[in-house]
DNA sequence: GTATGTGAAGTTATTCACAGCG
DNA sequence: CGCTGTGAATAACTTCACATAC
């Protein structure tokens, strides 16, 4: 249990996946009576190695014991700490077509330290209906929202016509962070992140693993 | 314009993510009047290089003119046929939650070759609503759906809870590629392929961005 | 015996840089 | 001269293998 030695660069990509992917397993773990985890186990959950699960947490420490393996309940709020969602972050969604009100009624955003703040449209007639806890509000209220809350992400879902303008407007009210459900690529400046979720590509590269019989 | 040498084994995964982006920003040009389009334009779009667009496409053949660029109705053609979605693909979706209204009304799917040709649920209270072209059907029927339309892929937006044993069913009645949405990871036969798509882990992975200030 | 943490080795992916073609 | 296609070089990531600790 040592703190963590590297601040931040040079961690990969992949890595930070992967510990999303360890967190959602230790979450569900703890609703048994299972107390300990072993790199092994960590392992199957994104079909890699042993190693490689010890290699993304030695990137931050050392979080194990010899021998024994990882406290669950220690390792959660190890990658809580990584990820920065041992408080909660704000977020805004802009774009209140279907998916959006999918996102509002979302559970499980909150139970990870994402707490959606308000919800943006131009269309007048979307105006004033509420998901979840969350009223959708019209687009020109989003600066106010923002800077209220101190909000740093996004969740983009305008349509792709829409997007790199939606997108300059947040990046100007102060948004650092977008994730990007539009098929349209976002022109950003540097300092901003724009993670994008193309939900075509799933099945893509699905139909892509199967037309090219890769067993 | 020669075909395809590499028939598949050996294409990396991240390829054939950037191939999706590809496609998308493809799609958008077609309704420009812009016929030609450079290896650096489309880097644009994933943040690569033009050396890395070019790798990309060498994998699967020779597509572009020396000192001209791709055409980009060809390319389309080229992509599309890389992931085999120049057909329609029959999709079934399991779990008739939130998500799954969304995704079911959807457009971009079937736009770009899949089609959703059943959903499946056990609440009693959810069937026979309609969304979209489909309506919810109670899952002790998707074995039939599934044989009928020779249905490959399944869309998994189920509970975590509930996600392995519906897996385990869908494998059985001759699934082979799943894009799971639950927040569990699936233990299935190494013939069948799954994409996970962990919503949260593209919030977690912007805020440890913001989090170690990683500009 | 069991399981972590980590240098060293190995593998995979990306970039360089330039020949080849339009 | 512009832009693709690609061997060679580089960088990034993963696995090996074992010292270390329980």
């Amino acid at each position: 249990m040592t703190a963590p030695p590297a601040d931040n660069h040079n961690i990969p990509d992949p890595s930070i996946r992967r510990l999303s992917a360890y967190l959602r397993y230790l979450e569900n773990l703890v609703t048994t009576e299972q107390r300990r985890v072993s790199s092994r186990q960590l392992a199957g959950c994104v079909g890699g190695s042993d190693a490689q699960v010890r290699r993304d947490l030695a990137l931050f420490g050392q979080f194990g014991r010899r021998g024994v393996g990882y406290e669950v309940d220690d390792l959660i709020q190890v990658i809580r700490t990584i990820f920065g969602t041992r408080r909660q972050w704000p977020v805004v969604v802009v774009g209140a077509g279907l998916l959006c009100q999918a996102l509002l009624r979302y559970q499980g955003f909150k139970q990870r330290g994402f707490t959606l703040v308000g919800a943006f449209d131009t269309d007048p007639r979307k105006l004033g209906a509420r998901y979840g806890d969350v009223t959708i509000q019209h687009i020109d209220e989003v600066e106010a929202v923002i800077a209220r809350h101190h909000v740093r992400l996004a969740i983009l879902t305008v349509p792709a016509t829409a997007a790199q303008r939606t997108a300059e407007r947040l990046v100007r009210a102060g948004i650092e962070g977008i994730m990007n459900f539009a098929s349209a690529s976002l022109n950003v400046p540097a300092d901003v992140h724009v993670n994008r979720v193309d939900l075509t590509a799933s099945l893509e590269q699905l139909s892509f693993q199967l037309s090219s019989h890769r067993s």
